[in-house]
RNA sequence: GGCGCAUUCGUCUAGUGGCCUAGGACACCGCCCUCUCACGGCGGCGGCACGGGUUCGAAUCCCGUAUGCGCCUCCA
């Protein structure tokens, strides 16, 4: 994987990372992570080390050192002399060009796309260094693909017109051309390219809104390969295990948002009570949430089967961390409600779930009110929203003296 | 403009000449479950871009058209 420093690292670029680091586990062979910083008036300085941690949260890990283009610029350099002696570069301008041949065509067998074939009188002499001395992409590329040992190159698809002239240049210095595989790139809903040219949609931005890493694995291997007709939910251990070139499509794939947020659902759910906690207690971390850690753990089992990114979780149990203030026209004049709810909570012994329930049903069946009914303004005055956690277990974890006190303070505003 | 790549339900895809009156998943709609929201169960809507060929037979092969995207930089 060959990313530019140029900013954090984009979904559509982890995307192909991840093929190239599954193609790799799968083949036993080694996942190798380059820096391509030769055009230093666009790199960013953080960008290296994001897109290293945007890698590991991902747990996409690489093999040996990162490498730097830039590192190579006098092996570069050499190289050009080389070919300008042998006659198949030549200076121009203070910079150095490589002379493409004129006839016949420039072929290769893409792994994803099978054979693609360039007229050579089409591809336009290209400059390997410039005339400040430091070497262009297409020539610096393929001259580390050859001293790194590269043997697969999986890359976008905006890469396929670079290719004839970068197998010219292998080719030129004597080296094995490595076997190419170009992937679709991933589109945004208004149709195009997910590039960093259009809306920011980094690994960070998935990271600060609750997704889990395994799930956006998962989703993002979907995104223009299938194992079969009907598996979707895949570890990363099966993944790699049928992760195969020959499977990956070669049209462009829009990204799904909603499909996302439903397999990070269901890998949420799936977790351990445990498991989930460690997660999440890791993101409201992350995200500057200092909430007490034996309560969030004690959420678990109740939010768990109900929220599907833990970005959801500051809005939907928020309200065991801080008071509440409900719009009292939520209420509606249904005050009489949360106090005799109030009055019944006062004397439920155990205050438990089970006889919570008891409790608040036998009120519902004396108002003469559906138990949907009956529980909206408690719901509301317990945790401020029509939307909670379950009502007995969140006033039970909220315990009887903070839950009267609501329910009181709840009839005094109204 | 030139060159290249792509085109199956709204979305991701299965499909490699007959198994396809095109399968699955997400989304959407309806019903059930239900203290809200979710989850879960059941059912439904919905597609081979278009036009020509080839063939007994085409979503699958060929040609053309359209549309989208990419590249054409001393950017990567």
């Amino acid at each position: 994987m060959a990313p530019s420093p140029t900013g954090f690292l984009h979904i559509g670029n982890v995307r192909t990372a991840l093929f190239n680091w599954l193609f790799a586990r799968h083949e036993g062979g080694e996942f190798k992570l380059r820096i391509e910083n030769t055009d230093t008036s666009r790199e960013v300085a953080e960008a290296t080390e994001q897109i290293q941690e945007s890698l590991r949260w991902l747990g996409l890990d690489w093999d040996g050192d990162v490498t730097f283009q830039l590192d190579r610029i006098d092996d570069c350099a050499a190289v050009a002399r080389r070919l300008v002696e042998e006659g198949t570069a030549y200076e121009d301008d203070g910079a150095i060009r490589f002379r493409m041949p004129d006839e016949g065509v420039t072929a290769w067998d893409d792994a994803v796309r099978g054979r693609v074939e360039f007229p050579n009188q089409k591809l336009e002499d290209l400059v390997l260094v410039r005339s400040d001395g430091r070497p262009t992409y297409n020539f610096a590329s393929p001259m580390e693909d050859v001293w790194d040992g590269i043997t697969h190159v999986i890359r976008g698809e905006d890469h396929i017109s670079n290719t004839p002239k970068q197998i010219n240049i292998i080719r030129a210095v004597g080296a094995e051309v490595p076997l190419y595989a170009h992937v679709s790139h991933v589109l945004g809903a208004d149709g195009k390219s997910l590039s960093k040219r259009h809306g920011s949609v980094t690994v960070d931005d998935f990271r600060h809104q609750g997704y889990y890493a395994p799930a956006l694995v998962n989703f993002l291997a979907l995104l223009g390969w299938s194992y079969d007709d009907k598996t979707t939910i895949m570890s990363r251990d099966e993944l790699v295990e049928r992760f195969a070139l020959d499977r990956v499509v070669p049209s462009p794939a829009t990204f799904d948002y909603q499909k996302l947020d439903w397999m990070n659902g269901v890998y949420l759910r799936r977790l351990s009570g445990d498991d989930y906690a460690d997660a999440l207690m890791r993101y409201l971390r992350e995200t500057g949430h200092d909430w007490d850690e034996h309560l969030v753990r004690e959420t678990v089992p109740i939010v768990q089967e109900k929220i599907e990114r833990f970005g959801q979780y500051p809005d939907f149990a928020g309200f065991f961390f801080h008071d509440v203030h409900p719009d009292p026209a939520l209420l509606d004049g249904r005050e009489q409600i949360v106090e005799a709810a109030r009055d019944e909570l006062a004397r439920v012994e155990p205050f438990d779930a089970e006889h919570i329930e008891a409790a608040l049903r036998a009120l519902a069946a004396r108002l003469e009110l559906s138990p949907r009914k009956a529980f909206e303004p408690i719901r509301i005055a317990v945790t401020g929203s029509k939307i909670s956690p379950g009502l007995f277990e969140s006033v039970e974890l909220l315990g009887r003296e903070e839950t009267l006190r609501r329910l009181s303070a709840a009839v005094a505003v109204a």
